[in-house]
DNA sequence: AATATTTTCGCAAACGTTTGATATTGTTAA
DNA sequence: TTAACAATATCAAACGTTTGCGAAAATATT
């Protein structure tokens, strides 16, 4: 069965397409009456715009574009969620791809946004080289391009993040508060600008503000890993009393140890890490954390993207606030 | 800056578009010589096919459209994965929508489908009404549609789903090897027809081969639920020795009074679940799962995606099939 | 040398829509 | 009654491709 057009509206009613079109989007040149006759077989013969022609036409294709290192993963799929929901209340729906980390996929991806002339791109980097050449490339064609979460230092981007240091600021504070003599902190990949910047913000704030709390910084690349580094560092004479988890995959392997151990959780040891939430919460006590949400990152991504498309440039890096959500971990 | 165009590229050769068109695409018409030139000036160029202008000519769009209650949930989004890398190998892109289970967004997201031509629509209904009257109205059109997960009974339809009644067997049967003798079985919202089908296969399996064995069946609509249930049943003098939870949501119920309570397990409770297996593997000793993996379903549904879009009509209902994962907690 | 064949390319229409310019009415003011 | 104007509708070009058909040039066959 072939699609309904204008045309055939058109020749069904005897009129002109350009009448057929306009009397569709309302505009004031055509009579009430047309306007009912074309609404009422437009309906009757279940119209639906070509968006290929408009986008032809119009040059713009009312599609966003957003690259992913995974979709599968409690940070991303709730950023995405974010701007899922904010793209269909504005009439545009979103394209997602996932770089797997991979250059090769990213690269991919930016190409099929490119030939599909998407009206803008999320992106997120994947952890592999900065080929920022690309997204050059796009701008320069005026697609906006927003990163989000792990994002280019080239500042001639708009980006927006959470807060890092901030992160682990709150959590460096928290730990203080708690008054703890050994910590044992566990920070994520140290090749990812992330992990850098809060171990750095975290580090700072601890010697300045208490110095004399005893540090193991760590870095673990996996649940199974952050897992072994507990086990080992438990095993020691000198126990640690805190533990402090950047992200979720190294709490899910602190979890563990603590559960296999059957550690008394805040009296023997105290927990606290960085997280949307949906982890800490799977455990009793719940886990105290500094939330990280990719809901809210979505939504300010968003606003970001709409900006850009309005009024030109904007180029800002643009980062949402973190909070402390009190468990029973500490 | 605009874009380049095959007319571009032709007057800039000199040539027409036509055979433009036709070297790019390594057409047996055109000379080595020609294609050479007309490759490198692309190149240099930076030509992007228009996609628009490719589907609005050729009727056809290379891109799938994914309808999800949830992206944020950890079994549909291993089912959009899997979707996701079989498309990017065939060429297709994805176009993914929510319905947050509200027919009005399965209704609109079904519409900006339809302007968009895509090629094919994975469809998991909302949890509402079964609105099968837009659905017949895309397959009229020739757009495939193949329902996952939760899918209708309509059988003029392709649907791709788990082997519902076959995790319940499974999971009986371990509980009868475990040699339990009284189980509490918690079951998801009763409305909807996957918590039916489990149920009945469960309740039926275990009347067959184990009628001695006392069951308590209740059902749970959230985690909350379910902890409170659990909670509930264990502080009964007679008390079960194995629990039986149907989805990770009420697993995590399950473990969270498991945990406050300090239950031992396997030693106190047994427990088994329905699950992709992420959260059973975060706790110590994993708990024991029957497998249903979004990532396997997603496979199963693009192959059917690609024989229907093939070889015209294939109407069947496919199931993955599931299989039993050892835990510690059995 | 003339014809037949192959290789290489161009013409033009079509896909469905939007929109500036233009034509056709009907209405009002002088 | 006629000029002026508003209201309504049409024409035609354009967006960037693909592709059937035919034309020209080069080569092969008699």
């Amino acid at each position: 069965m072939t699609n309904t057009t204008l045309k055939l509206l058109a020749q069904q009613l005897q009129i002109s397409i350009s009448t057929v079109s306009r009397a569709l989007k309302d505009h004031p040149d055509i009579s009430a009456a047309t306007k009912a006759k074309v609404n009422a077989l437009a309906h009757s013969m279940d119209y639906e715009p070509n968006a290929y022609a408009i986008q032809l036409r119009t040059q713009s294709s009312k599609i966003f574009g957003v690259i992913v290192p995974a979709i599968s993963n409690l940070f991303y799929d709730s950023f995405i969620a974010a701007v899922e929901e904010e793209s269909r209340k504005n009439g545009y729906a979103l394209m997602i791809l996932q770089s797997s980390n991979k250059l090769e996929n990213e690269l991919d991806n930016l190409k099929i946004f490119r030939q599909n002339r998407v009206s803008g791109v999320f992106a997120c980097l994947s952890a592999q080289a900065e080929n920022l050449e690309t997204y050059h490339r796009m701008t320069e064609k005026e697609i906006p391009v927003v990163f989000f979460d792990i994002v280019p230092k080239d500042n001639r981007f708009t980006k927006v993040r959470m807060a890092d240091e901030r992160c682990a600021t709150i959590a460096a504070e928290c730990i203080i508060k708690r008054n703890s003599k050994k910590v044992l902190a566990i920070f994520g990949d140290p090749g990812l600008s992330i992990s850098q910047k809060r171990k750095a913000a975290f580090q700072s704030f601890m010697e300045n503000y208490a110095p004399k709390v005893h540090i193991t910084y760590v870095d673990a690349k996996s649940t199974n890993e952050a897992e072994e580094i507990f086990r080992k560092q438990y095993a020691k004479v000198q126990k640690f009393d805190t533990v402090f988890a950047m992200t979720d995959e190294i709490l899910i392997g602190v979890m563990k140890a603590v559960q296999a151990l059957e550690i008394k959780v805040p009296k023997q040891v105290g927990i606290i890490s960085i997280s949307n939430g949906f982890i800490p919460n799977l455990y009793h006590p719940h886990i105290c954390y500094v939330e990280t949400s990719g809901y809210e990152l979505g939504k300010l991504a968003f606003v970001q993207m709409m900006a850009n498309l309005k009024g030109g440039k904007t180029l800002t890096e643009l980062t949402v606030e973190a909070k402390y959500v009190a468990g029973g971990s500490m």
